[in-house]
DNA sequence: TTTACAATGGTTAACGTTAATCCTGGATAC
DNA sequence: GTATCCAGGATTAACGTTAACCATTGTAAA
């Protein structure tokens, strides 16, 4: 049987109402007295109930984490952040992740609220009208990480992915390059879609018209890199550059690359876009684009306690910098 | 202000026991009824109340897990693992991180405690006599995953880390390997010593002498890996292979190799540990010993759910099969 | 007609903690 | 000597759900 806190009470001869006080560090308890209860208490094994605390009072300093995936290292970066800096305010995070399954996302944002966090934060999925409604009508402070929610506008932290991708394809496209192979992350996701319409907006703007066979959509996999390479290869396509929705498909282009005796980068050049921690350690080194990932989970928290805490402000989304790095699987031209 | 069954039993005209046996799918209640409520309940977006639910009754139909690091691939998939089979089994999952803190690691025991999960995966952390103790006292089903904890028998899910270390250096040393440079994980972690054992009986039974230089002691992070090499190369230490304690450091390794000259596996062979999903992907790719991870983590929750099912059950230590799979960092033997 | 059962309702106690309210006795201040 | 303050106690209601128990109605079987 677990101790509680009556148990603490007949124990050291202090009322239930004492011992409860005393744990909670309320003024009115003198210092000895409290010191005691405690002692006794540790003693005694004793873990505080949250549930029954939960029961009577509003808050449980936990907030939610809602993931994609927890083998991403993308997110595992974030996570840390989120999870780094509700520490720091004294809060516990609790992670789940979705596997981007829209099912999944609604079974936990129920299952979170069902538990009473305070808060939630969210890498949301596929756009659903499912998923948007409980959104809409979800009662407790939530954000959404990463990516926005078509129809929920000021909830999102961002990442300048449209400036970035407009910056990389330009800057490649400054450089020569016209025959672009763009690997495009999953399709009905806003950072997919703001990516590629980044990529897009620089042919646009060069004049150069688009090749529907330079664009493969994927779903962001590793894998996914190195058989659209190879599939794009086999079939003769030509390109002198391979631009990526992220980190990882680039890796997978890369041994696609090698495998086909492609040099890169001075047969191919390949960027990437995410900057994983990993990402400075292939061979070549990926160029790519860095997103503030520990930041951005720590702004997620910054950003979600301020409504935590005053629950009448206004929600408005938040774009993170971000900044090109280049690297070995890019020509260096001395920038 | 959130729906409650009393609102619910308001709404319908049926009282709120009706509306909770409903809700819980109670036989005593015609399908007719259940279905009536149930609509209602959508439609009046009604969230079950777990905390109040598990004030009364003693299951949450949550599990707790405490990882290392969100940030490690190895965990991320062993989570992966986990949280797929606990779904299965109508079960949640929660997940925090330790970062290697043995503090953090008492304080979220005490949180899920605490919030009542049904059970516990712990990635345990250094040996601390504090975490022992509490360990001892728990009085919630527990397992360990992947590592051990001295002096808690029983509890832990395992994978063969003394014998596949044992059958790697044997192997390298048949091949006429004598110097071997070995980097090794965090002291006081239970898989670094079983690993490291596994590499010294090797040594011990081709009789080949201890030369303290050829091991290196890290916390198994990929610069670290990066570092050592370096390191190792610049003091002039010789060795024809480097085996290490995990994947990353592996990987680490690649590159303080490719930027010194060394060509492997030519020049220099290195094996791995772990076999993480983007080993493949290494240019060359990496020779490492698999480890079931995914299985790990989905033996992990049936274990767990036994003893939730059988609270008198008893525990025994489970040793999964793991396998070495040659690949391109290691000269291809014709195996 | 009697018996039995299924579907439902009502009532009540319980889970462990918190917090509000009121009370007491002793110490300190004026 | 009176007023004030402080540590602490006692009591009680509340949080939302569950579950046990008993009662009621209507229908089907014996």
């Amino acid at each position: 049987m677990n101790t509680l806190m009556k148990d603490i009470a007949q124990a050291t001869g202090f009322s239930i109402n004492t011992v409860s006080r005393a744990l909670r560090d309320d003024r009115k308890i003198s210092k000895r007295t409290r010191e005691l209860i405690r002692a006794k208490a540790d003693a005694m094994g004793y873990i505080h109930n949250a549930i029954a605390a939960n029961m009577r009072c509003l808050q449980s300093k936990v907030i939610g984490v809602i993931s994609k995936d927890s083998s991403n290292p993308f997110f595992a970066e974030v996570v840390r952040g989120i999870e780094e800096r509700a520490r720091e305010h004294g809060y516990n995070m609790l992670l789940v992740n979705t596997e981007e399954d829209a099912q999944r996302e609604r079974d936990y944002v129920r299952l979170f609220v069902s538990r009473h966090v305070d808060g939630l934060l969210v890498v949301p999925g596929y756009q659903c009208q499912e998923n948007l409604q409980l959104y809409k009508s979800l009662s407790i402070p939530f954000c959404f990480v990463g990516r926005r929610v078509q129809g929920i506008e000021g909830h999102s932290l961002l990442h300048q992915d449209y400036e970035s991708q407009l910056e990389v394809s330009s800057y490649l496209i400054a450089n020569g390059h016209r025959r672009m192979l763009y690997l495009a992350g999953p399709e009905n996701l806003s950072n997919s879609a703001d990516r590629l319409n980044g990529h897009l907006k620089a042919l646009e703007n060069a004049g150069i018209a688009l090749d529907p066979s330079l664009i493969i959509h994927t779903r962001g996999h590793i894998e996914e890199g190195y058989a659209s390479v190879n599939l794009a290869l086999n079939r003769g396509i030509r390109f002198s550059v391979i631009t990526c929705f992220n980190d990882l498909l680039a890796m997978g282009a890369l041994k696609s690359l090698s495998e086909n005796g492609c040099q890169v980068p001075k047969d191919v050049e390949v960027f990437g876009f995410d900057n994983l921690y990993i990402s400075q350690f292939m061979q070549p080194s990926l160029s790519t684009v860095d997103v503030p990932k520990f930041a951005l989970g720590v702004s997620a928290v910054d950003e979600l306690l301020r409504h935590i805490e005053r629950r009448d402000l206004e929600y408005k989304d938040l774009n993170l910098e971000t900044r090109l790095i280049y690297r070995g699987s890019t020509l260096n031209r001395g920038l």
